[in-house]
RNA sequence: GGGGGAUUAGCUCAGUUGGCUAGAGCGUUUGGCUGGCAGCCAAAAGGUCAUCGGUUCGACUCCGAUAUUCUCCA
C-alpha cells in the first residue's frame, strides 16, 4: 500500500466513526510559551483538554506534522544512526473530547490495524499502565480487561510510569496509556527471543506504532493528581512506521515516504545507499533533515538565531555538515532536494508547492553561509593544530571554535582523530554546561499554580466594540523571572484589553475598583486560547468587580498601524505582483514591521509608489467591514487573504477595507482616513528572499514631518536661506576638501621651513650632530620632524620640547647607529629629563617622548640633553 | 533574552607584551616591455584603524558604552 493511501485510509476510517477530519495545524506554535514545536498530535487541541475552549466536534480525526529535537528518545544528535527516528514525522490520530473512552478507542484502533490494514495479529503486542504506588495509582483496570476480550494474555505487556502514564508537561491534564506494538523480526530471531520482553527495549524492528491516551487527571504544581470533569482520548500513530510494517519493509527510511529522497540524494552527491554505514547515515539525515525545515519554512519560520528559528538553522545545519564530512559537498545541494518533497507530498500539504521557491533560496543561502563557516572553522582548526605541541586540543580550544565560531564539535572531534590529536571531551562538555546554566537563569520563570477567585467559563475578548468593560477576575497566579521579576497574571470573564498575536502588541490600561484602587495592566498575552493580563501588583479584593479600562490612545494608534498593515500588504502586492505574501508582522502603537517574500530590493521609486497606494486609500476614506462569523472557506471564496503557518479556527473574522480583505483577529480604524497619513521609514532584507518595511502612521508620521522640516529649515538657517540648499552643501563639501588640501600642504612647507632652519642650527658635539630646542608643533609634527632630519643627518641625537594646553612635552630622537654604539636610550633619555617637567614617559631606543605639567622645566630639560653626548 | 567573537585600503586579510611615520595579495591609475589562457616590469593613488568616551608621555593594540555583524546557549 502506497504511503498515500496509508494516510487517506486512516482518515476515510475514522470518518465511518463519526470523526469529521480536520487539517493538520502549522508545525510552529505561536500562542504557547512552554512549546516551540507541534511535537504531538494532541498539541492543537490542547486548549479543550485544559478546558479554555470547546472543540467544535467531540470526535476529531487527522494527520498532523510534528517536529521533535529533544525529548528522551529525539536527540537531533541521534536522528539517521538509527532507521526509526526523525525530526519532523506525521502523527495520525484520533480524538475524543468528553465523548468516547477507553473502550472505543481500544476496539477501533484494533479493528483499523487488523481489518483495514490488515496487519497480521501475531506480531502486534499491546501494553497497559501498571499502577504506581507514590502517586497512588492502581492497575489500568479497564484497559487491561478490554484488551483481554480481543487480545491473548501473553501478549499484554504491563507497563511502568515511564512508559505507560502520559504527562504533557509538569503540569495538566494527563492519564494511563496504552501502546501497540509490532515485531517484524523474522522468524527465526522471534524463536531466539520472544517479542513481549523486547517491548520498549528500543529495538528498531520491535517497534512501538500506536499510543492510546486516555486523559483522566490533571497534575498540579504542587505535584498532586486531581480528577478531571470530563475524559479524553488522544491517540497517536507514527505515520512513517507505520508505512514500514504495512510496506514490509525493516527501515522507515526504506518506506515510499522517503525513498523519492534518498533516491534524489544519491543522483546529486553520487553516492550509493546501502554500501557503508558512514554514507547511509548521512543520506538518512539529510532526507529526514531537509522534510523537516522545507516544512517549516513553509509554515513561514525561516532559519535565524533566537527561538524556533534557531531550532531549525541547526537541524538544517547538521544536515549539510553530513554532506560536507561524509557525502564531500562543498557547495549547496540541500536546496535542490526542494522539489522532490514538493512534488512528493505537495498534495496532502500543499503550502510545500505553494512555498517552494521560497524554501530553496532560502536553504540555499543558509547552506552558503554555513559553509563560510566550516571554511573559516577549519582554518582556525589548523591554528590551534599547529599551537599544540602534545598532540591534545583542550576542551577549552574546542568549545571556543564551537561557541564563538559555530565549528561542529564533531567535525572537530573528526579531523582531529583523523591527523592522530585527541580532544578533550570532557572538558568541553563542562564548558557547553556553563553556557546552558547561564542561559537558563537568565530565562527562567517560576509560574504558580491558578488561584480560583470564582468559577465560570470566559467570554474571551470583547474588544472589538468597545474598550471598557465591567469585568470579574476568575483566576490569577504568580509568576517570577530574572527578566520581568514578580508578575501576577489574571484571566478575567471577559477582557476589553487585546491579547498580543498577529503581530499586534498586547492592549495595556487599567484595572480600577470601585473604592479608587487602580492596577495598571503591562501587557496582555494569549496562553492556549486564555487571554491572561499581566501587572505588577494585585488588587486588594480580587473577587470585586472592576472596571477594566484599555489605553485609549495606544489603542487608536496601534490600530491605525495595523490598518495600515493591510493596506500595505495590498500595496505590495498591487505594486510588486501577487507574489508578495507576508511572512511576518509586528504592529506597535510607534510603528509597523512587515515582512514579506520578494527577490529583490525593493526600488525607491517602487516605495514612493506603495506609499502613494496607501495613502490614497487613507483619502478615500474606505470605512470598515467586518464579518466575525464567516467559515474559513466562505472567507477565502470571498478573496480574502489567508497566512501559511497560521492557526484558524471554524469561524474567521474578515477584516475588510475597500478591496483589501484578510483574515485577521487584529483591532482596527473604523475607518481608514483615522490612519491620518502612512510613511514608509525603511526598506531591507531580513533573509534571502524576505524583505522587510518598516512604516509609520498617524501621529508618529505627524511627528516624523514636523521634526523633518524643522531640520531642515535649520539647515536652511545656517546656509543663510540659499535657494538651492542640496547644491549649497555639496559646494561646501567641495570646498572643505579643498581647504583641508591646502591646509596639510601649508604645514607641510611650514615643516620643511622649519626644517631647512633647524639645519643650521644642528652643531656637533663629540663627532655626534646635536640639536636641543623648544618648537611650535604637536606632538605629531615633531615626529615627523625628527625622522625627516633623521633620514638627512647621521650620528644625530634631536631633544625637542613643546608647550601644549599648560602641559609640557619632550621627545628625543636617537640615530640607530648612535643607539647602539653609545649605548644610548631615547627612552631613558626622556625618563630622566622628564623629571624637569614633573612628568614620564618611555618609548623605543631611537625614539620616545615624554609628558608633564611643568613647562616651565623645559629650559632646564634642554640645558641638561647635551650632557648625554659628554 | 544570556554569553563569546569580529569591525584595519575598493575586495580578502596581516599587524607579536601599547612605542621604528599601519602592511600584504588582489583590484585601480600611470609609464615601459610584450602576439595568449589571471602576460611581465616599474611607479603611484587609495586608511576618521566602525563610532563615542576613558586610561597613558604615547592607543589599531588596554578599559567602558553604542552600532553593525557572525556564532553558541535558552
Amino acid at each position: 500500500m502506497k504511503s498515500q493511501d496509508i494516510r487517506t485510509q486512516f482518515l476515510k476510517f475514522f470518518k465511518s466513526k463519526d470523526h469529521s477530519v480536520v487539517a493538520s495545524a502549522p508545525m510552529v506554535i505561536k500562542d504557547d510559551p512552554t512549546l516551540m514545536f507541534t511535537n504531538a498530535g494532541m498539541n492543537q487541541f490542547k486548549e479543550y483538554f485544559l478546558g479554555n475552549g470547546t472543540p467544535s466536534d467531540t470526535r476529531i480525526t487527522d494527520t498532523q506534522k510534528c517536529l521533535r529535537v529533544s525529548g528522551k528518545h529525539n536527540d537531533l544528535e541521534e536522528v539517521g544512526k538509527d532507521t526509526y527516528h526523525h525530526t519532523m514525522f506525521e502523527m495520525l490520530g484520533n480524538w475524543s473530547f468528553g465523548d468516547y473512552f477507553k473502550k472505543e478507542a481500544i476496539t477501533w484502533a484494533w479493528e483499523l490495524l487488523t481489518e483495514v490494514y490488515k496487519i497480521d495479529k501475531e506480531i502486534l503486542y499491546v501494553s497497559v499502565f501498571e499502577g504506581n504506588e507514590a502517586e497512588g495509582l492502581p492497575l489500568d483496570k479497564e484497559a487491561f480487561d478490554l484488551w483481554k476480550q480481543i487480545v491473548p494474555d501473553e501478549r499484554i505487556i504491563l507497563g511502568n510510569k515511564k512508559d505507560n502514564f502520559w504527562e504533557m508537561g509538569d503540569q495538566g491534564p494527563c492519564g494511563p496509556s496504552s501502546e501497540i506494538h509490532v515485531d517484524l523480526r523474522s522468524a527465526e530471531e522471534k524463536a531466539k527471543m520472544p517479542g513481549r520482553d523486547l517491548v520498549n527495549q528500543d529495538h528498531p524492528l520491535v517497534v512501538e506504532i500506536w499510543n492510546l491516551v486516555f486523559i483522566q487527571f490533571n497534575r498540579k504544581a504542587d505535584g498532586s493528581l486531581e480528577k478531571l470533569p470530563q475524559q479524553h482520548v488522544d491517540t497517536g500513530m507514527g505515520f512513517e512506521r507505520l508505512c514500514m510494517v504495512l510496506q514490509g519493509v525493516k527501515s522507515n527510511y526504506d518506506t515510499d515516504v522517503f525513498t523519492p529522497l534518498i533516491k534524489e540524494i544519491q543522483n546529486i552527491t553520487s553516492s550509493t545507499y546501502g554500501k557503508d554505514q558512514e554514507t547511509d547515515i548521512a543520506i538518512r539525515v539529510i532526507a529526514d533533515h531537509v522534510r523537516a525545515v522545507a516544512f517549516a519554512i513553509a509554515d513561514g519560520q525561516l532559519p535565524g538565531s533566537t527561538g524556533a528559528g534557531y531550532v531549525i538553522r541547526r537541524i538544517l545545519r547538521r544536515a549539510i555538515r553530513y554532506g560536507f564530512t561524509f557525502l564531500n559537498q562543498k557547495e549547496p545541494f540541500v536546496y535542490k532536494l526542494v522539489a522532490t518533497l514538493s512534488k512528493q507530498m505537495g498534495e496532502a500539504f500543499p503550502e510545500l508547492v505553494s512555498q517552494k521557491n521560497l524554501c530553496e533560496n532560502v536553504i540555499r543561502e543558509e547552506e552558503n553561509s554555513f559553509l563560510r563557516t566550516l571554511d573559516q572553522g577549519l582554518v582556525l582548526l589548523d591554528e590551534i593544530i599547529k599551537e599544540s605541541a602534545d598532540k591534545k586540543v583542550s576542551g577549552k580550544k574546542a568549545f571556543e571554535l564551537y561557541d564563538t565560531y559555530g565549528f561542529p564539535i564533531d567535525l572537530t572531534a573528526l579531523i582531529l582523530q583523523e591527523k592522530g590529536f585527541s580532544l578533550d571531551q570532557e572538558e568541553f562538555e563542562k564548558e557547553l554546561q556553563k553556557q546552558k546554566d547561564r542561559s537558563r537563569n537568565a530565562s527562567k520563570m517560576i509560574s504558580g499554580d491558578w488561584q480560583i477567585v470564582s468559577d465560570g467559563e470566559t467570554e474571551g475578548f470583547v474588544g472589538y466594540d468597545s474598550l471598557e468593560a465591567e469585568v470579574k477576575i476568575l483566576r490569577y497566579r504568580k509568576t517570577e523571572s530574572k527578566k520581568e521579576g514578580e508578575l501576577y497574571q489574571m484571566v478575567f470573564d471577559k477582557t476589553p484589553f487585546y491579547p498580543e498575536g498577529g503581530g499586534q502588541v498586547g492592549d495595556r490600561g487599567v484595572l480600577e475598583s470601585t473604592d479608587g484602587e487602580v492596577v495598571y495592566i503591562i501587557d496582555t498575552r494569549k496562553e492556549n486560547n486564555l487571554i491572561i493580563h499581566l501587572a505588577k501588583s494585585l488588587p486588594k479584593n480580587p473577587s470585586a468587580t472592576f472596571k477594566a479600562v484599555v489605553n485609549v490612545a495606544q489603542r487608536a494608534r496601534t490600530a491605525a498601524n495595523h490598518s495600515a498593515t493591510h493596506l500595505l500588504h495590498q500595496g505590495l502586492r498591487s505594486v510588486l505582483g501577487t507574489h508578495v505574501e507576508q511572512k511576518g508582522s509586528m504592529v506597535q502603537s510607534d510603528y509597523l514591521r512587515f515582512d514579506f517574500s520578494h527577490f529583490s530590493k525593493v526600488s525607491s521609486e517602487e516605495l514612493q509608489q506603495i506609499e502613494h497606494f496607501v495613502n490614497k486609500k487613507i483619502s478615500e476614506r474606505l470605512p470598515l467591514v467586518e464579518n466575525r462569523e464567516m467559515t474559513y472557506q466562505e472567507a477565502i471564496n470571498d478573496g480574502a487573504i489567508a497566512l501559511f503557518g497560521e492557526k484558524y479556527g471554524d469561524k474567521v473574522r474578515a477584516v475588510k477595507f475597500g478591496d483589501s480583505m484578510e483574515l485577521c483577529g487584529g483591532t482596527h480604524v473604523g475607518n481608514t482616513a483615522d490612519i491620518w497619513h502612512f510613511k514608509i521609514i525603511s526598506e531591507g532584507a531580513v533573509a534571502s528572499g524576505i524583505r522587510r518595511i518598516e512604516a509609520i502612521t498617524n501621529e508618529a508620521a505627524k511627528e516624523y514631518f514636523t521634526g523633518q522640516t524643522e531640520t531642515f529649515s535649520e539647515l536652511k538657517a545656517i546656509l543663510k536661506n540659499a535657494k538651492d540648499p542640496v547644491k549649497a552643501v555639496v559646494n561646501l563639501q567641495e570646498e572643505n576638501a579643498e581647504l583641508k588640501k591646502q591646509v596639510e600642504s601649508l604645514l607641510k612647507d611650514k615643516a620643511k621651513n622649519l626644517k631647512t632652519e633647524l639645519k643650521y642650527e644642528i652643531k656637533e658635539i663629540n663627532g655626534t650632530n646635536f640639536l636641543a630646542r623648544k618648537v611650535d608643533l604637536d606632538a605629531g609634527g615633531i615626529k615627523d620632524l625628527s625622522f625627516q632630519l633623521g633620514d638627512e643627518f647621521e650620528n644625530l641625537f634631536l631633544l625637542f620640547a613643546t608647550e601644549q594646553n599648560g602641559k609640557a612635552l619632550l621627545s628625543c630622537y636617537i640615530s640607530k647607529n648612535l643607539v647602539e654604539e653609545k649605548d644610548l636610550h631615547a627612552g631613558k633619555v626622556v625618563k630622566e629629563l622628564g623629571k624637569f617637567i614633573q612628568g614620564g614617559g618611555g618609548g623605543q631606543p631611537f625614539y620616545a617622548t615624554a609628558g608633564g605639567k611643568n613647562p616651565d622645566g623645559i629650559v632646564e630639560a634642554l640645558k641638561k640633553a647635551e650632557e648625554y653626548l659628554q
